[in-house]
DNA sequence: GGGTTACAGATTGTTGACAATCTACAAAGA
DNA sequence: TCTTTGTAGATTGTCAACAATCTGTAACCC
């Protein structure tokens, strides 16, 4: 689910493992870890001594992050992990509910018996976290359920973009996050359907949940937020 | 409409100036105007001598364009102007058909008169040079009119996500361009049907109609383009 | 004392040089 | 003649030093 995945041939892997992608890697993981909060600065020098490279592939990884999204670069004073707003995520969320419709379509018209099987042992593991309350184990699960659903679309634009988006809100959610006591999702059933939808092909009622799913999704948290006042400062 | 904006304020004109940003945007005009084709590979030392810069900012700038699917990049190979696939333009359009549905949504909720008083006047200059059989005049008022449309939903999100996909789909026309004679689109009343819907505040509708315009967008393109043969070769 | 200016340290922006890798061509062998 | 091998040139990857800018502190003036 990496956005820069690691190569297993190991031709394929020297071939592609520059120190910028290294660094790009590591920050990413740091970054989506929480090691790097929203708003933190990271310091040029810092990471190149930690990471035993000089500052060039750090600058280059720093392009790389800015473009995907995770870090902003202010001139001659360096850059930060990205903050997102309760607006942007709120855009975002909006977003990917737009792309999650034309998930639902697209995977409906498509999905074989072997992917919908795949789907429903996901949702077993989810359903049985859901029952224990653990929400360490229901959330990777949850997104990896999404994740996987966008992959069975076969448009690998489309998970890019998708992608990033998660990211971006997984941002959002990092910065609220010690906020937010418990907000354990009530989604289970809402995938079951959505699963259920995909296996009879019907694309209409698909894309139809999985919109409303997204929406929900967003609703929830924002209800979980507001229980506990408003997110940290926001960057101008 | 271009990826990195110039600010006109002269204190945040200075303040963002970095030579990075402005290789940045050098090689990304050279690319969209065409200067740059697809395949082609751009070498380090020549940019960075044409813009009298060293060969770090020029890195950078790789690697920001990287991010945005503008080039490719290969280990001690050098960066590429990147192809795109007849395949690759299908997922594009599908994933731009999925955002311009959410866009007539969002824009048929919110548009103002004046708002609807400029998108009818692009549509008149539409009209005309539609008129006039004038593909050079059409064609930028075209993409002027979609991207103007993605603005009027005020999520600034869709609006990046969108250009993006717009310029890598600008990157496949580039490359098959020259083997498609005159392609002349035939949308100016689908426009029209779209601006009217929108003033209707008919949501259903404009995102319907929208959501089809860019599928049949995609559809003359390849017509355009079956009629005379496969585009050129795909790097693997 | 409040505010401004000047300075020092730290950090980023840029550069040129060196090392590693690749490409193309030519020489040697079968 | 075809293939292989070796070498030279070009190109990319990485690094360390220098220049420009910023931040915070302390001296200075009113």
């Amino acid at each position: 689910m990496a956005s820069v995945p690691v190569p297993t041939d190991p031709i394929a892997l020297l071939r592609s493992h520059s120190l910028t992608t290294l660094v790009h890697r590591e920050l990413e993981r740091r970054i989506l870890a929480g090691e790097l909060a929203p708003g933190d600065k990271i310091n040029e020098e810092d990471i190149a001594g930690q990471l035993s490279v000089s500052r060039g592939p750090v600058r280059e990884a720093f392009r790389a992050l800015e473009s995907s999204g995770l870090v902003r670069m202010e001139k001659n004073r360096g850059v930060f992990v990205r903050q997102v707003s309760i607006a942007e995520a709120d855009e975002i969320y909006e977003v990917r509910a737009g792309l999650d419709h034309l998930v639902g379509r697209l995977v409906a018209a498509r999905i074989t018996g072997p992917e919908l099987a795949e789907l429903r042992e996901l949702l077993k593991g989810m359903q049985s976290a859901a029952r224990a309350r653990d929400v360490d184990a229901y959330y990777p699960l949850n997104l990896r359920f999404h994740d996987r659903l966008v992959e069975l679309t076969g448009n690998r634009t489309l998970v890019a973009a998708y992608r990033r988006l998660v990211n971006e809100l997984h941002l959002y959610r990092r910065q609220t996050l010690a906020r937010v006591p418990d907000s354990f999702p009530v989604s289970t059933r809402e995938h079951a359907q959505i699963v259920d939808a995909l296996a009879r092909g019907d694309s209409d009622r698909a894309s139809a949940l999985l919109h409303e799913h997204a929406m929900e999704s967003r609703d929830r948290w924002h209800a979980a937020l507001a229980e506990t006042g408003s997110p940290r400062r926001q960057a101008p």
